[in-house]
RNA sequence: GCGGAUGUGGCGGAAUUGGCAGACGCACUGGAUUUAGGUUCCAGCGGGGGAAACUUCGUGAGAGUUCAAGUCUCUCCAUCCGCACCA
């Protein structure tokens, strides 16, 4: 068991790059010049995954596997644009992700330190805070990550908490409501104030952090989250102590959301700083040492949190604040905290003054007399990206017993993996024990020293991938400035939603990171991103653990992969999750075989000796011009294609209903067109088709058919009848019928007369070309 | 608890700007082709009533606006997703 990811391509990636891939086409097809690489998962994971398989060193994937790659996704009928391939795994793209490593050491953005880290026994790594979904690893959703206590690298990502949150306001309208409301969730900004608690007798000082300092009259105690520094030296007696690690055990061990609210008196007392009063210091499990100050004031009567803990422990509890409407809370016989704003009272000089106003001015008090000041606390927290992998790219560290934290210099970038590595899966990581790798000299002093022997998250990879993929072979930048400009920010991204907070903070992190850096100028890296649903089957997400996967290489070798595409597709609207349901993918399959049949029908039929020009003909042009409409219309607005799909059945399904009535003439050009329309969705088929039609180029490099609406337009319309709006009859008449005339036939049609008979027309309503409503009384 | 969505036939979905509810596909039924099965082709297919023409009800529930509501407004219900003792 190797302690590498099993990522291959599944039917998620597929649906993504049908989507993309059929935009790609028609863009390119309306003569635009796109950039279209495929996601970084086509490069990296299932490469790397190849490579393992076939007994080959991580170092080594390069060109042979992106061939590998290449060919699956040929294989499966996706387009790129080649000339600019890049691959994540190449000895260039460690260097610069190096090359970034160091630039955000030297600015203190990225650094070390001591920290309590998600460990997941599979993979035998730490994860990120991102990467911890319901307690499980992201990529084994069975297995509780553990604690453990580890030097890790950071990424200062809580430097741009501010500038991330407030840029969403040019993302809104172009990126999902709710990929923006799970960032500014994760985010978590909240405004509030630090203040300054002294303990009796010591005079250490507890800070802590509120959001309504207006209440601060109301605290009766304080509480220290359980990891609190000052709980060692504030708590002596082992029976406490034990009760304290006993704690956070079982805090752990419950259910996030319904723990139990657990508390412990340190005997210890604080000097309030606007009162002077003694309050006792308390340690709760619900108080979080990763947010905010890690200790807080429990204002009972105006938190339900603390109305609770105070409630269970017997601690007072004192209404400060009284509702505008002038009900005053009633104290001791309060059954639940009151939380709204209001006028705050037994509060000493404000006492009178409303919530909002008090805020402010007891913050200026606390700053002014030196125990506190206005805050802002994020939810966010720093980027944790050591890994204890082989694969990934190696930090450019030495550590040096005289000159400490050493960067590797650019002139010895990259650091690239040794091969003579033992890939055990248990323990650090496997790079510690290579000798060759971790032995160096200082490059400062030459005395020997220690190389880092933790490696990227790869995450670091994907966040800036697609800048690279701009420049992919430039060997003196990470990328060619200039280069960046023509294609940044990305018009279009598409990707799912599993990534709203992981990689769509990290990239957007990375961003402002090398614009800070004078790299590029843009601060988003992408303008509009869309998120397509998920691949379902049986009602539930696919997964390795459920056992429901559908392997697209399998549906790729059954049905072909335009059908596989296809039905991505055609079964929902993309931004909408769909359920795999493989009766629907032979539906896609019978379609393209009748598209096959008909057009290498008809294109024998064109061959014909010319013939009278008949009324088919003007029909099937008819319902031709009209998809075109159709599909040009669902490309431009709204990228419905399963309506796109539908709109090509209907098309398909008139031309077999006309097939034996046609002359030559049009055939040749409706066969060309056909298949024109069908490219973006079914390349393979398309271009096959276009081939067995004698034309030759590929299909996505035609101009895209431009519909007539001379030749989209109807003869005669057909006009529904209503009578005080239930429909009732149809008039079929010649496109520009005068009102009056419409009126006049609809009052003399026989379906209609028994409707209005003895009755009075009160009027009649005519919107032109859509219908027709008689209101009788 | 907070935030974001969604609710239409047996199923996936369509109705893009308030204007014929159910396009297209799946499943199902019948027919043609076939020794048979499969494939293919043709037809039917929301519920009730009717042999049929037709009629009536119908878009989670209830109200409202309108000549007209799946679509707009309000109230409620249900489901899904994300976050969750965030001070």
């Amino acid at each position: 068991m190797l302690p590498y990811p099993s990522g291959k391509l599944h039917m998620g990636h597929v649906r993504n790059y049908s989507i993309g891939d059929a935009l790609a086409r028609y863009m390119w097809m309306r003569g635009h010049d796109v950039l279209h690489p495929m996601g970084w998962d086509a490069f990296g994971l299932p490469a790397e995954n190849a490579a393992l398989q076939r007994g080959q060193h991580p170092r080594d994937w390069t060109l042979s596997n992106i061939a590998q790659m290449k060919a699956q996704m040929y294989r499966l009928g996706f387009s790129i644009d080649w000339s600019r391939e890049v691959a994540t795994c190449e000895p260039q793209y460690y260097r610069w992700n190096q090359w970034f490593f160091i630039k955000m050491f030297e600015r203190g953005l990225a650094y070390r330190k001591e920290a309590l880290l998600n460990w997941c026994p599979e993979c035998g790594t730490v994860l990120a805070n991102e990467q911890v979904v319901n307690g499980c690893c992201w990529r084994h959703e069975t297995t509780p990550v553990e604690q453990r206590a580890m030097r890790q690298w950071f990424l200062k990502t809580t430097a741009y908490a501010g500038e991330l949150l407030d840029d969403m306001k040019e993302l809104e309208g172009g990126w999902p409501e709710r990929v923006l409301a799970m960032q500014r969730n994760w985010i978590g900004r909240s405004e509030g104030a630090e203040v300054d608690f002294t303990v009796d007798g010591s005079g250490e000082k507890v800070r802590i952090f509120t959001t309504r300092i207006d209440t601060i009259y109301g605290a009766t105690c304080l509480i220290l989250a359980p990891e609190h520094p000052l709980v060692s030296t504030l708590v002596t007696n082992e029976d406490d102590r034990l009760k304290i690690k006993e704690m956070i055990d079982a805090t752990a061990r419950q259910d996030p959301g319904n723990i139990e609210k657990l508390g412990l008196f340190t005997g210890a007392y604080a000097i309030h700083p606007f009162n002077g009063v003694r309050v006792p210091i308390w340690i709760g499990n619900f108080v979080l040492m990763g947010y905010g100050t890690g200790a807080i004031m429990a204002v009972p009567a105006h938190d339900q949190r603390d109305f609770e803990f105070c409630r269970s422990f017997d601690i007072a509890i004192a209404p400060v604040i009284r509702p505008v409407d002038g009900l005053l809370p009633v104290g001791e016989a309060m059954t639940e905290a009151w939380t709204g704003y209001g006028i705050v009272e037994n509060s000493g000089e404000w006492s009178g003054l409303p919530s909002e106003e008090a805020r402010i001015k007891m913050a200026t008090y606390a700053k002014a007399h030196d125990f506190g000041a206005e805050s802002i606390t994020y939810r966010l927290k720093d980027w944790g990206i050591s890994r204890q992998r082989y694969w990934g790219t190696p930090i450019p560290i030495i550590y040096c017993p005289t000159c400490g934290m050493v960067p590797v210099p650019e002139s010895d970038l990259p650091v690239i993996l040794p091969l003579d590595v033992q890939i055990t899966g248990k323990g650090r990581s496997p790079l510690e024990a290579v000798p060759s790798f971790i032995d160096v000299p200082c490059p400062r002093c030459g005395e020997p020293a220690r190389r880092e022997s933790d490696t990227m998250d790869t995450f670091v990879d994907s966040s800036w991938y697609f800048y690279r993929y701009c420049d992919p072979h430039n060997d003196h930048a990470p990328f060619d400035s200039t280069a960046i400009a023509k294609w940044f920010p990305i018009d279009q991204y598409i990707g799912g939603i599993t990534h709203a907070i992981l990689h769509l903070i990290y990239s957007r992190f990375w961003t402002k990171v090398m614009r800070d850096l004078g790299l590029i100028t843009n601060a988003e890296p992408a303008k509009n991103l869309f998120t397509q649903g998920m691949v379902l089957k049986d009602g539930s997400a696919m997964s390795k653990s459920k056992g429901n996967i559908v392997d697209p290489d399998e549906m790729t070798r059954k049905y072909g992969a335009d059908t596989c595409r296809l039905y991505t597709l055609f079964a929902a609207p993309p931004e909408r999750d769909m359920d795999w349901n493989e009766s629907g993918v032979e539906g896609q399959y019978r379609f393209l075989a009748r598209v096959y049949r008909l057009v290498t029908r008809l294109a024998d039929r064109a061959c014909e000796a010319p013939a009278q020009p008949r009324s088919s003909d003007r029909k099937a042009l008819r319902k031709l011009h009209q998809t075109i409409a159709k599909i040009t219309g669902d490309f431009d607005s709204r990228w419905h294609f399963n309506t796109s799909i539908a709109s090509l059945m209907e098309l398909v399904n008139e031309l077999y209903s006309l097939e034996t009535s046609l002359s030559p003439a049009p055939v040749a050009e409706i066969c060309r067109t056909l298949t024109l329309l069908l490219g973006p969705f079914a390349p393979y088929t398309a271009q096959d088709l276009w081939e067995i039609l004698g034309q030759t180029g590929p299909v996505f490099r035609q101009p895209w058919p431009i519909s007539d609406p001379e030749l989209a337009k109807e003869d005669m319309i057909e006009i529904p009848v209503q009578v005080n709006g239930k429909l009732r009859a149809h008039l079929y008449v010649p496109h520009e019928t005068p009102v009056a005339e419409l009126e006049r036939m609809a009052l003399a049609l026989e379906k209609v007369k028994p409707f209005i008979a003895g009755k009075t027309v009160v009027k009649v309503i005519v919107v032109p070309g859509k219908l027709l409503n008689i209101v009788v009384r």
